[in-house]
RNA sequence: GCCUUCUUAGUUCAAUGGAUAGAACAGCCCCGUCCUAAGGGGUAGAUGCUGGUUCGAUUCCGGCAGGAGGCACCA
């Protein structure tokens, strides 16, 4: 409908003698100026040399003639923009697909054919998932799955850390220990913290450390490397219970070792090609006539940094699975490291650097100040999410409910906002579940099943309102909206639509009686139609959605 | 010092250069004969400061103030 509007203020713009205008048609921020508004005629303005209110009016006339039935009315409002109700057979006919197409309403064409691959979660082995990387996790699935439904086959790939000086201090804890046998991640988490500790106030552990850490990129000491493998399954195997938990699964997991060969080998070769040069022993990118940080790829120790692994990743990846597009979803404290990488990459391979997508996610700051995993202040993802559980349990006997709801409280704390913006994380209020919240829109679900269960008998009243209900009109737009938080990645874009579509179901809900009233056959369509929009909106965020609450 | 980014109501967040800057929480006032009140209705409350571009600026550009992140051998 949008780009038959579109197309209709084109040609309308063509017969008054503009071309080329840049021109927008979008829902009106008020939805009393109808349902779709332009602004064609201010932006046209200038080129003309005419008054925009008279030349909205021209414009208005040409497409009330051109659209025919299809509106109701065409207005001029405000300095000259032009609103357009569309006629209540066309709201009524966006209700019928939204009830008929079920789970496929919604569905886009725009990625269609499209393979891309999509990077997220990324933990370090040997340390803790916190909150922070709940983040990551739960913004890269949301954007996952809008791609999806923008009609693009994707691979989720996640790049984990399981190799480096981290990695050593982890290993140094343990066997200080005495631990040969890591059986939890919480344990590996202390023998980090301790190696990180031992690492900035004792020099021969210092020593120790880096010599660990040299041995891991040998590869030789056989007892050193079976400790190691032990570690990583424990902390794997903990990743893989809260991916599941979030509703989230990869088809590779990646991690360090994996890319370490190659990304040496890669960045060797761009050395002899003169992409890189030798500074002081280490294997640097001047990344200063780029504009971007100028950064190590190799050390002067000959073991490669994470720049070196991720120019490594972005070729195992092409090796893997092919694609048409790569999005990388990091911190953004990783932003500027990352600008250096993809400059770098650029030189090499620039096919695989101009697919390539980075969206940084927004950092969780607590109320009481930074964590760092070093100091071992963190709140960790598993802990958290324990403790949400917890909360929805109080009104939530059934165990399965209380995890979905918190889960949906959790998620949608964090999609709520434009990714890269910080997160302030205040206890206290991201554990209440009223309001502008994961619960609101579920229960507002919930009420709407609720309702089609009990209707399961038939329909009673045929009659119908003189007015389509304001959610109707909300309705029409939710494929428009799933659409652009698809090509903008931006999750909080359908957040927002989706808790105004639960804000006018309770309204109607609060108004009007479905079940035995003379409209009951018409209501109950609506409210197919909402269960339907708010199910397929809920589940591209990856927000559970309970049958009860 | 350099680079990036941010600053909207008491608080947490929205708003492709457009209309009366939207919500929610907290506050105050209402709604319990009716499909689940985790709800609904009402009320009050905001664009850091300062120039510029524009018919029009929260949005773009400059300056100032304040916050966050990054800046070669960590990831």
């Amino acid at each position: 409908m949008e780009e038959r509007i579109r197309k209709a203020v084109n040609e309308a713009l063509a017969t008054l003698g503009a071309a080329d205008v840049a021109f927008v048609v979008e829902r009106p921020g008020v939805a009393a100026h109808g349902d779709y508004a332009t602004n064609a005629a201010l932006a046209a303005a200038k080129q003309l040399e005419k008054n925009p209110r008279e030349l909205a009016d021209s414009l208005a006339r040409h497409l009330t003639e051109m659209l025919g039935e299809v509106v109701s009315h065409v207005a001029v409002a405000g300095p000259g923009f032009i609103n357009i109700t569309l006629a209540r057979e066309v709201v009524a006919l966006a209700v019928a697909e939204a009830d008929a197409k079920g789970s496929d309403w919604g569905k886009g064409t725009a990625e269609a054919g499209k393979r891309v691959i999509v990077e997220y979660s990324n933990p370090n082995a040997f340390k803790e998932m916190h909150i922070g990387h709940l983040v990551g996790t739960i913004v890269g699935e949301a954007v996952a799955r809008l791609v999806e439904n923008a009609g693009a086959a994707v691979a989720r790939d996640t790049f984990g850390g399981d190799i480096g000086p981290n990695v050593a201090k982890a290993l140094w804890g343990l066997r200080e220990n005495g631990t040969s046998e890591p059986t939890s991640a919480s344990e590996i988490g202390e023998a980090y913290v301790a190696g990180s500790a031992a690492y900035e106030s004792d020099a021969v552990a210092k020593g120790e450390i880096d010599a660990l850490n040299q041995a891991l990129y040998a590869g030789t000491d056989e007892g050193l490397m079976e400790l190691w493998r032990k570690g990583r399954a424990v902390s794997v195997g903990e990743f893989r219970r809260i991916w599941e938990l979030l509703g989230t699964h990869f088809d590779f997991e990646f991690f360090d070792s994996d890319t370490t060969a190659s990304g040496v080998r890669v960045v060797r070769d761009g050395l002899e090609k003169g992409v890189f040069r030798v500074s002081d022993g280490a294997v640097i990118y001047d990344g200063e006539k780029k504009g971007v940080h100028t950064m190590v790829f190799i050390t002067s120790h000959d073991t490669p940094t994470y720049e070196a692994k991720d120019i490594g990743l972005a070729f195992l990846k092409e090796e893997r699975w092919p694609s048409d597009a790569s999005i990388v979803i990091t911190g953004n404290e990783q932003t500027g490291r990352f600008k250096t990488v993809l400059a770098a990459l650029g030189e090499i391979a620039p096919l695989v650097a101009t697919k390539t997508t980075h969206v940084a996610t927004g950092f969780l700051k607590l109320a009481s100040g930074k964590m760092s995993s070093r100091e071992g202040n963190v709140i960790t993802a598993a802990g958290f999410i324990r403790s949400v559980i917890e909360k929805a349990s109080e009104k939530n006997a059934d165990p399965l409910v209380a995890e979905q709801v918190a889960v949906g409280a959790i998620k949608y704390m964090i999609l709520r906002q434009a990714p890269g913006s910080d997160i302030v994380f205040d206890e206290e209020k991201s554990l209440s579940l009223e309001g502008d919240s994961g619960p609101y829109l579920q229960y507002a679900l919930v009420r709407a099943r609720k309702i089609l269960a009990y209707a399961e008998t038939g329909a009673g009243g045929t009659e119908e309102p003189a007015e389509p209900y304001a959610i109707e009109r909300l309705i029409l737009h939710y494929p428009a909206v799933a659409a652009r938080a698809a090509r903008e990645l931006a999750p909080n874009l359908l957040v927002t639509y989706l808790t105004e579509l639960a804000g006018e179901w309770n309204s109607l809900y609060a108004k009007e009686q479905v079940l035995g009233s003379p409209e009951e056959a018409y209501k109950q369509r609506v409210t197919r139609a909402f269960a339907h929009t708010m199910t397929n909106g809920l589940t591209l965020l990856g927000i559970p959605t309970p049958e009860r609450m």
